[in-house]
DNA sequence: AATGGACAGTTACATCTGCAACCACCTGAC
DNA sequence: GTCAGGTGGTTGCAGATGTAACTGTCCATT
């Protein structure tokens, strides 16, 4: 029984995420009173533009109850306006107002800087390590963007 | 303007993280109804038998009310006792009794095959590869485990 | 001995989260 | 046209979380 928390990866990579996580979420959250699902809303409308709730969702790998919250929080921010489609009108199209952009352009630039200080720290041989590892479990454990399936 | 969240280190390693613990903690969750701080904490007591709340937190890097609710949780399902310090009554050492010990043979169990399984799915390769690229941001990001700091 | 930190652990509160139920709407079979 | 089932999105609720404040205890200084 030499089992031990600190070499089991499931915590490893836990820690981790929260270890580099954490100084960036402190920025949003400070500078702009963002929580991290409307973080993630607003760089997945940010960089793809206009899109519907299940499309960020599926863009940034969250719930949908998570994306309908931070949708009305950028909302309420007015960074972010709704407009409904004409065909089907349980679809809501999401898109960044001017000043959404202008957030999201601050936020990219600090993105980028914190790209570059992680990539200091780590080394280039150990980003690069960590980069392939990641595209693994992505490959071999995502959810396959399923388009139809059963039930799960 | 190319950002995009799929590439963001911060969010690949939620991701990933979230992948790979989502299976696990699904096993302890059905099986014995247990939460995360509750595994972290059991599996604290198991490998290291007699520990104090804090060294528990110190050890799984848990904040200290997770620990105490974890604690608490453990001691309703029997798992955990606690006894006093004659020294210092401000501490208490918890250990885990005989089922305690039981369930966490089985957990450990559970956690042994998943590893495998996982190694199996990265490939040894993969595997190493994330390895090596979450010591490097363990060693260069993790709280100095910091003895006397002045006030962070 | 008294007193002012510092420390172990708990708890109140506000917030966040996921699940399940829900509403409105669409689509295909009849 | 109508009805059943599916889908986009929201919400009620119960559980989990972090922060800050709290209790009780220790210890160094006086």
């Amino acid at each position: 029984m030499d089992f031990k928390l600190e070499t089991f990866l499931p915590y490893r990579l836990n820690l981790a995420a929260e270890l580099v996580s954490q100084r960036f979420a402190a920025q949003y959250r400070a500078r702009y009173r963002m929580t991290r699902p409307e973080w993630r809303a607003l760089a997945a409308l940010g960089s793809y533009g206009r899109m519907t709730a299940t499309e960020i969702g599926a863009n940034s790998s969250m719930h949908k109850t998570k994306v309908s919250r931070a949708v009305r929080a950028l909302e309420e921010k007015r960074w972010l306006k709704r407009s409904e489609d004409l065909d089907d009108r349980r679809i809501e199209h999401l898109e960044l107002t001017p000043a959404g952009r202008r957030i999201y352009g601050e936020m990219v630039v600090l993105a980028r800087d914190y790209e570059r200080e992680l990539a200091g720290l780590l080394g280039t041989g150990g980003l690069k390590q960590l980069e392939a590892g990641l595209a693994a479990i992505e490959a071999k454990l995502a959810a396959p963007a399923r388009r139809r399936a059963p039930k799960d």
